[in-house]
DNA sequence: CGGCGGTTTGATGTGACTCAAAAAGAGTGG
DNA sequence: CCACTCTTTTTGAGTCACATCAAACCGCCG
């Protein structure tokens, strides 16, 4: 399967931005097994308090993780599109704390946990980098916290589109400024913890004010440094420098 | 220093519940050098911006994480008690992206980032439990995103305060239902995202429906069920069990 | 053409905010 | 032990951002 074994390289490279991951060690999460699936829109990947064995990542498409309270109540704590690991804490879990849903069609690689346990334990480098994954991912929460603590729906819905359109780029998937995006306005509610009457407003508002245009399921940054200025938005959460350069490790060349 | 021996042992035992790390491993995390710090109330430990070089873990005393909007407004995103390692990310972030600071008078001992990388690149099973740390944090960060986002305020605040409780019963910390918690009412509001004024009618009323009671700075859980039904607390999401066991590890008998 | 998921609109309600000031503690120095 | 200051908690009144409820609209698909 050519296709993910992109994936994982490019995952690789997400998570070892300075490309310290010696060339062996590369090879061996390479060539962990990967199972395929794809998944129609709307589908539970796991379920809220579920054991699994593996590790989603995903190849293309989009999933949300999110928690449901007693009251029916949801909320989406984050967002992964392609070459994001999405629950990297079920390897080391006995319990899943959230569930995750796809958003549209979506393809998932699996790898099994007792495999990246065995890479991790033979090559430090990667016990490293997956750390370094699991600190990125904790900085976002920590982020979606102040977001949905501190700033007003307005701020917050653009912050959380810069958010998106960031991550989209960092993957070659913004085009024009334009990501696909197919996350019902009742979807997106639940991330920014608003109603979707209220979101509805807000994206009318965003529409009529030229910071994004909407088309179908897709959604164009039309105004970034005034959004940029509306959400406050400081993107060193996304922690784009990689990992610190310490330790015994030394940076090496890139692969082409 | 004998105290903090005591301190890097509970560390680990907490980041290792199954108690599967090597005697060897825990020599070497313990043999780390120390640097043992006092702060005063109020004082910045870690500012935002910042390149830091060591890891900072709590004595005794009390320390939040917070970031401040350009607004002004503030958010805390964490507290941090005895035995808890504050700014894990740290080992791998070139800059920090948020602040630490002090709640009454407290005792922080420091680890160098090389040293626990070093240790973490020697040992494996150090590696990992040192992901499973990191993880339960970014576990903690979805839990506070949810109560921010789905809690009302007496909800929340029931929820934040069930969160400490729990987390002083680990260390030992908490006697007759009560934790000696010197946090003033306008920073545990901007802990849970909303005003003092709002925050103080929710404790004269916590207080008033006997779901606590407060003296000086301390604070007593007086109707556990009812707290934590009015929270909707579920403290899985902190993680008690420990890592799961897999891999090649087998677990080890306990030392006394 | 009818049903369905999703979006949009309108009217009304309310939880939490804002502003402002009083009261109660905590700390300091005489 | 009191006078003074500074911080924190408490109270009150008015306001607003966002929620709730309900219905209409729209585009897509079978």
């Amino acid at each position: 399967m050519p296709g993910s074994v992109g994936l994982i390289e490019r995952y690789l490279a997400k998570i070892d931005r300075a490309g310290i991951l010696s060339s062996t060690a590369r090879a061996a999460f390479v060539a962990i097994p990967r199972l395929t699936r794809d998944y129609p829109n709307n589908h539970d990947v796991i379920e809220e308090g579920q054991r699994s064995t593996r590790a989603c990542l995903v190849e293309t498409g989009l999933v949300s993780r999110y928690r449901t309270l007693q009251s029916g109540v949801r909320q989406i704590v984050s967002f992964h599109i392609t070459a994001d690991m999405v629950d990297l804490q079920s390897v080391l879990f006995v319990v899943t704390d959230h569930a995750i849903r796809t958003h549209g069609p979506t393809r998932i690689v699996s790898l099994a946990h007792h495999d990246i346990l065995a890479v991790a334990e033979d090559f430090p480098d990667i016990a490293r980098a997956l750390w370094f994954d699991t600190l990125v991912d904790a900085a976002i929460f920590r982020e979606w916290t102040v977001n949905v603590g501190r700033r007003n729906s307005r701020q917050r819905t653009a912050h959380l589109l810069l958010e998106l359109a960031t991550k989209f780029a960092a993957v070659g998937l913004l085009a024009n400024d334009t990501f696909e995006f197919p996350v019902t306005q009742s979807d997106l509610a639940d991330a920014l913890a608003i109603t979707s009457v209220h979101l509805n407003r807000i994206m009318q508002w965003l529409r009529g004010e030229r910071y994004i245009r909407t088309h179908l399921r897709s959604i164009t940054i039309e105004n970034w440094p005034d959004m940029i200025a509306l959400a406050g938005f400081r993107p060193g959460y996304l922690h784009p420098e990689g990992p610190k350069l310490a330790g015994r490790q030394q940076p090496r060349e890139r692969d082409g």
